[in-house]
DNA sequence: TAGATTGTTAATCGATTAACAATC
DNA sequence: TAGATTGTTAATCGATTAACAATC
C-alpha cells in the first residue's frame, strides 16, 4: 500500500518557494506559466520545475503552460496549507516574541494559538494579544490547543527538554531555532534554522569568493 | 593557481555545526575525541566527518583521535570567525530587532555595528544601545562602519532595493529573511532564511509520515 | 607490538539536468 | 496543422558512505 514515491526535501522546500511566487503572478493578473518562464524569473532550472511537480501527478497542459490559480491551489494542498495549523512557540524572548508577530504567517495559515516562556515575569503578560503561558503546563494546554508544530525558540540550554516535552503533548513536528541537536523519537519532525551556521557559511564564502 | 577542491556547502553547513558541538565537548573538559564518538552524539555519518575535515587537509592522529581544542581553533579560522567580523542589520522591525540582541552573535565574533530602517519613527531611536539609521544613508555610512555582511530583515517589497544598496555599500554577504529571490552579483553571497518554507515542509512531513 | 583510528580512494546513493516522445 | 511545452526516462553530476592501507 505503501507506494507514496519518496519526495526529496529539495523539493518539498522549492513547492513553498513556487507557490509564494505564483502568488505573486497571481496578484500581477497572470493566468499560465511555462516552465521556461520560471526559470527566467526565479533561476530554478525548468527541467527541476516539472520534475518537482511530477511527484503529484500532472498539473499543466503540454504547449500550454500550467494556470497560475490551480497549481497554486495544487501546491497549497500538498503542502497542507489551504487549511489553518495550529502552531504553539515556546520561548517568548526577543525571537520568539518576533515569531509571533510575524505577519506572514496567518496568511498562510499558520496560526499561532499558544505562546509558553518559563520566566515568572512574562507568565500572565500578553504579546501580541496572546497570554503567555507556563512552560511547566503545555501538556495540559496543548491537549486544548491541539497544536502539532512547535517552534522552538528557547535557549540551548532548555531545548532538549523542551523537544521532548513538546512531543509528550502531541506536537508532531518542530522548528528548532535553538543551536543543538535535538534528539527525539522519530514520530517528530524536526527542521533547524541557525542564524550562526548561516553567518558562518556567508562568512567563509566571501574569502573563498576571492581566491577564484 | 586555483587548485583549492571546492568544498560543498553541505559540508559548510556541518562545518559550523562541529564547531558548536567541540565548544561544548571543551567545556565539558573533553580533550581528544575521535569520529566515532561524533557520530554518536550528532549523528552525522564518521566518515562524513572525516570527510569534511579531510578537504582542510589533517587535523587528527591515527589511532588517537581529534584534540578537541586544537580541531576547534582550525575550523574557526576556516570560517573565518576566530576574528571580529562586522554585519549590519538593515530593517528594524520585530525581526530585525530580536536579530540585533541575538545572545550568540558577538560569541561568534559577529559584531553588529549599524542597524537601519526607513521609518522616520524608528530612526534616531536605539535598540540594544545601537542608534537606528536612515536606511538612505546606507552607503555613507558603511564607508566607516565598513561591514561586509548583511542582514536583511525588511518587508519583501523592500528587500530588493536594500539588497542593490547593501552592494553597492561593499557588502559581499546577505543573509535574507525576506520571502523573495534576491537577484545580485555575482560577487555577493546570498543564504536565504524562511520561516514560512521551513513550517510547509515541516507541515507536508507530518502528513507523508503518517502514510508510512 | 597490537589495537585503534585516521585520511583517502572507490562504491553507492540520490538529486539535478538534458533529451525527447506525447500531446495540447 | 505547426509550434510550444509538458511529463518522464535516461544521463550526468555531486554528495554520502564504505572500505582499507597508512600510521600513531
Amino acid at each position: 500500500m505503501n507506494s507514496a514515491p519518496k519526495v526529496p526535501i529539495p523539493t518539498l522546500e522549492r513547492l513553498a518557494t513556487y507557490l509564494r511566487y505564483l502568488i505573486d503572478l497571481e496578484a500581477s493578473n497572470v493566468d499560465t506559466i511555462s516552465s521556461t518562464e520560471v526559470e527566467r524569473q526565479t533561476g530554478i532550472n525548468a527541467a527541476q520545475f516539472r520534475k518537482d511537480l511530477s511527484y503529484f501527478r500532472e498539473f499543466g497542459k503540454p504547449g500550454v503552460g500550467y494556470n497560475v490559480v490551480e497549481l497554486q491551489t495544487r501546491i497549497a494542498r500538498i503542502l497542507q496549507i489551504d487549511r489553518d495549523q495550529s502552531v504553539i512557540v515556546i520561548g517568548a524572548g526577543n525571537l520568539g516574541s518576533a515569531l509571533v508577530g510575524y505577519p506572514g504567517l496567518g496568511e498562510h495559515h499558520f496560526n499561532i494559538v499558544g505562546v509558553f516562556d518559563s520566566s515568572p515575569h512574562k507568565i500572565g503578560t500578553t504579546i501580541f494579544d496572546l497570554d503567555i503561558l507556563d512552560v511547566r503546563t503545555l501538556k495540559e494546554n496543548n491537549a486544548l490547543l491541539r497544536a502539532r508544530i512547535a517552534i522552538i525558540a528557547v535557549p540551548a540550554s532548555a531545548a532538549q527538554a523542551v523537544a521532548e516535552n513538546a512531543a509528550a503533548a502531541g506536537v508532531r513536528a518542530l522548528l528548532n531555532f535553538a543551536p543543538i541537536i535535538l534528539k527525539v523519537s522519530d514520530r517528530v519532525v524536526v527542521r533547524n534554522v541557525s542564524f550562526l551556521q548561516e553567518l558562518a557559511v556567508l562568512s567563509y564564502q566571501i574569502v573563498a569568493d576571492v581566491r577564484k
